[in-house]
DNA sequence: GTTATTATAGATAAATAAAATCCTTAATTA
DNA sequence: TAATTAAGGATTTTATTTATCTATAATAAC
């Protein structure tokens, strides 16, 4: 059980958006450089991005993408979530209902993670953004 | 991001060993048969489980497996780990260091989850146990 | 309007990982 | 000795993730 890459490349895309000048786009390609990944690839993971309403991309010359004027709103598991999908990590295969131990406990511990990650907000980076990048 | 087929059996098996009579061996044919999942491969997950010194297992007639007396002390996050391994969930191709802000807020969920997983032992099934199986 | 630039989208390929099977060996009991 | 049962190695199958390729659409600059 692992991230994945895709949601890491988002999760740096985004700190990295936060980091940037607001009004100006940046380009995939810049993007793609940072991250030392494929810009056609990278290119698709911001397409969900920018469907869940975080960025917005603007095509053309100087296009690229740039944050949305929520983006202090924006949680680690808004962006985990619009890339991974929201589904549960552990679904049984027989489901012998709500009563089932097993799924209490996983379920459970799985709502303590997330309800950290709904919590941090990408606001809350914009101070402790000195090293990075 | 999912919790793995053989977690699920795994954490099956536990429970299911730990609602049967404590001193008698039950084979990987019958605990495979509740799963609806393949002996062999069942037998595979089990051997970990026994590595990490949570069953044992009795070869010849009338052998299987059977918790070890330690049983009540074993945590869902326990036989996760002997699983999966205990690798993080996340892990940055980069690593700028502890001050990152990505690593940090995410390291920092996964450990609320395992705190849960961790403070779940299986002896805080055993009253809940009814339906299942 | 034409051209260059940039995102979107679909199809497909390559790489990786998970799940399952097959077959052989070793241990134990009856 | 024969039957039973787990362990282990090698391999196959299946699924998922990651990446590439190519074509289309939108926009800005000229
Ligand atoms: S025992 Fe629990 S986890 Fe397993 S199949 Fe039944 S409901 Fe699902
Ligand atoms: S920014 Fe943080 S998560 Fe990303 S590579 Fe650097 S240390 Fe790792």
């Amino acid at each position: 059980m692992k991230f994945s890459k895709a949601t890491d490349y988002a999760l740096h895309t985004m700190l990295f958006l936060t980091a940037a000048t607001p009004d100006k786009p940046v380009g995939v390609q810049l993007l793609a450089e940072k991250q030392k990944v494929s810009p056609t690839y990278l290119s698709k993971i911001l397409t969900k991005l920018v469907k869940a309403g975080m960025i917005e991309s603007i095509t053309g010359v100087n296009g690229g993408y740039r944050l949305k004027r929520n983006w202090g709103d924006i949680s680690f598991l808004d962006i985990i979530h619009a890339i991974e999908g929201s589904a549960s990590l552990f679904d049984c295969s027989f489901d012998h209902g709500p009563d089932c131990p097993i799924q209490r406990v996983v379920l459970a511990a799985e709502e303590k993670m997330e309800e950290h990650l709904r919590n941090k907000k990408m606001s809350d980076l914009v101070q402790e953004m000195n090293i990075v990048f």
